[in-house]
RNA sequence: GCCCCCGUAGCUCAGCUGGAUAGAGCAACUGACUUCUAAUCAGUAGGUCGCAGGUUCGAAUCCUGCCGGGGGUGCCA
């Protein structure tokens, strides 16, 4: 039990007796922002005092008075309008440390009621290359992953492959046109890719020669008609000028808007324009080869189509050559998986619920969810303007169709009681449909979440999309990211053999990749820079891979047997504050781990365990271990910093980051 | 048109189920390596928490309006 809980539970006896539900006002019980405040705050007098209608001291008064607390408690203090200021007991926090110490988990319970959650992450689709912006389902997902299965859950991992839509009838389209044999045979991947780029350029050209002349009309009209409003006179009238003042701006917007999409926006850090129909229809022109690709297949949109429409019916050629192209391609994301250390307990992508699809809509429309509209199978939904759709006109299946198949399978195979979904924050309207109407389906005993996340930007601010033509591939950006570290590295480290920098690089590369991401709120937005990204200075994993490297170093330098002091721990002693500051922090362990799980929100982890290598730095720079003085003082420090350590090791590791003896 | 999200230090971001003087990191400046790893530590400076109202003992946090940015919006995922 940690003190937070140990807390709370005191304090629910008492107000359970003076309001229904004490929950609320227990959520009033936290760590105290001050130190001066002592080391936990309760804030619940106030509100109950309002409740009440007593002076808020004076029911604080009478809380103190009836909850034991003194038994941990060293002093507990009303201040200001009615604050209940707790400070933890030296000997019980000792005894909390010497606890953690001797166990395992650090001290940290496993939950009294495990749940099997399922963790949809990363998803990429397979054919198209990864890049920056799937980092972010994939580390926080596997995140997630640890942390619920260190509290003592179970976690089933699910990656839920994009292996089976356009992207591979794009493939076969290309494949069967525009293949080079030879590149084919000795790197199936790259031709592959190079296949996809090629058959997504021509399809972009066409698309783009037929909108351009459109969008130049609209676009004519559109400066046509905001010359017009600019031109007017403003009108006296306060709320007809506001009016007149939104007009044009909603005109200029659209002007822009527009221009954007026929010529492009420019990268400011390259100076180019990107994007753009004009760009699409110039990078098919410039090649003799493209343009008279381009000529050759002018329905190749519809041709796409058709491969996809056949490769779903089960078309035998199709088929096989999907089956031929999908090993290469998951061979291709496995690469990224393993180099960022990742594993899945399922790899169930879209095809492998593509056979259940029909009986989902059968199922829909049997229970009389389903209404007809426009010839595609639709279901309504109460505050929602659109229809989620099933089944298109043509009777070709959708996402939303898979998602609910998905749903079905893993809540009558893996009796899930939670299925998160680590998605981009854009999709929110789809899951908020999908939950409701797996609900009105009858999965309405799970948990269904979507745990959004914020929108990679450019170093514009502008999001990061794919067609802007300047995406950062994944795998470079790994490349880097080890790359920077193996410098530093070296400086640092100038006598490790290079096999040893090697190691080193890459620990410290993926750590500062990953820890990037997830010490960030997950709903933000996300600005990609590199500088960010590839940081080891500052908040960021390097410096918990430090602080781990220099506990480590003093175990090397004092020579001590950990593994015996561990067996046979002595008190701890607490010569200077930072000690006790140290110590209270570290029995917050699994407090934090708690905190993570209430939102699924990894940067609380990422929060605490720097603030815990903060303070230890400090303790490093103040508290000399081999120049204790004293032989149980240098125990002590060594408990320590071998609790410090082996906390910031699975903290780090429940991160999906790993640690190093030496750096 | 409708719906959702965001606006906090020069930069990148925490903090948001209301709590005590608004916090980190980077960048800047000052100081600390014959010492258990300086990938570090100590310190200085930097803020009308977009703006205006409201709710109350108390608002960055909740409500309303406005300004600015982004996203979504029936057969893409």
């Amino acid at each position: 039990m940690n003190a937070l809980t140990e807390i709370k539970d005191r304090f629910s006896q008492s107000l359970s007796g003076l309001v229904d539900d004490p929950s609320q006002l227990l959520a009033l019980i936290r760590p105290a922002g001050n130190p001066e405040h002592g080391d936990y705050q309760a804030n619940c007098a106030m509100p109950l005092g309002k409740k009440l209608g007593k002076p808020p001291r004076e029911v604080a008064g009478e809380l103190v008075e009836a909850i034991k607390l003194d038994d941990f408690c060293q002093s507990v203090e009303i201040a200001g309008p009615g604050f209940i200021n707790l400070k933890l007991d030296n000997d019980w926090i000792k005894q909390r440390l010497n606890a953690a110490l001797t166990d395992e988990r650090l001290g940290v319970a496993k939950v009294a009621d495990p749940r099997t959650y399922v963790i949809d992450y990363s998803s990429p689709n397979v054919a198209k290359p990864m890049h920056v912006g799937h980092i972010r389902s994939t580390v926080i997902g596997d995140a997630l992953t640890k942390v619920l299965r260190f509290v003592g859950h179970q976690a089933i991992s699910d990656n839920h492959l994009g292996d089976w839509g356009t992207q591979f009838g794009m493939i076969i389209y290309g494949y069967k046109n525009f293949v080079n044999e030879e590149a084919y045979q000795s790197s199936p991947v790259n031709e592959l890719g190079r296949l996809y780029k090629y058959v997504r350029q021509l399809m972009d050209y066409h698309a783009a020669a037929k909108n351009l002349p459109l969008k130049l009309e609209e676009l004519e009209t559109a400066q046509a008609l905001l010359n017009k409003l600019e031109s007017e006179p403003e009108p006296t009238d306060k709320s007809e000028k506001k009016k007149a003042k939104k007009a044009i701006k909603r005109g200029a917007d659209k002007v822009k808007d527009l221009t954007e999409t026929i010529y492009g926006h420019l990268n400011e850090e390259t100076g180019n324009l990107v994007g753009g129909l004009k760009q699409n229809i110039a990078k098919v022109e410039s090649s003799p080869q493209a343009k008279s690709d381009a000529e050759a297949h002018p329905e190749i949109g519809t041709a796409v189509q058709a491969e996809t429409a056949k490769l779903h019916e089960g078309d035998p050629e199709n088929k096989m050559l999907w089956e031929e192209f999908l090993p290469s391609c998951l061979a291709d994301i496995q690469r990224i998986y393993d180099r960022l250390d990742i594993q899945f307990d399922h790899v169930l992508g879209e095809s492998f619920y593509h056979d259940e699809l029909a009986n989902v809509v059968n199922d829909l429309e049997a229970k009389g969810f389903t209404q007809v509209s426009d010839a595609a199978v639709c279901i309504f939904l109460e505050n929602y303007e659109t229809p989620m759709i099933v089944q298109k006109c043509d009777g070709a299946y959708l996402y939303s169709t898979t998602d609910l198949a998905t749903i079905k399978y893993r809540m009558e195979q893996w009796s899930a009681d939670a299925c998160l979904y680590v998605v981009d924050f854009r999709q929110s309207e789809h899951f908020a449909k999908l939950f409701e109407v797996a609900s009105k389906w009858g999965y309405n005993e799970s948990e269904l979440t979507h745990v959004s996340f914020g929108t990679v930007l450019g170093d514009d601010g502008k999001p990061f999309k794919t067609r802007s033509g300047d995406t950062v591939n994944l795998e470079r950006l790994l490349d880097e990211a080890e790359a920077r570290a193996l410098m530093v590295a070296r400086e640092q480290n100038a006598e490790l053999p290079s096999e040893r920098h090697q190691e080193i690089s890459s620990i410290v590369g993926i750590g500062a990749l990953k820890y990037a991401d997830l010490s960030q709120n997950r709903s933000s937005d996300y600005k990609f820079s590199y500088e960010k990204m590839l940081a080891t200075k500052g908040n960021t994993a390097t410096y918990l891979q430090y602080a781990y490297a220099r506990v480590q170093g003093i175990v090397r330098k004092t020579e001590a047997d950990m593994e015996a002091i561990r067996a046979n721990p002595v008190e701890f002693v607490f010569d200077q504050p930072i000690e006790r500051q140290l110590g209270v922090k570290l029995i917050q362990f699994g407090e934090a781990l708690d905190e993570v799980l209430v939102d699924y929100k990894p940067n609380i982890l990422c929060n605490y365990l720097h603030e815990l290598a903060q303070l230890f730095a400090q303790f490093f720079s103040q508290c000399s271990v081999k120049d204790a003085g004293s032989e149980a003082l240098k125990i002590s420090r060594l408990q320590m910093c071998d609790l410090t350590a082996r906390t910031i090791k699975t903290g780090l590791e429940v991160l999906g980051i790993k640690v190093l003896d030496k750096m």
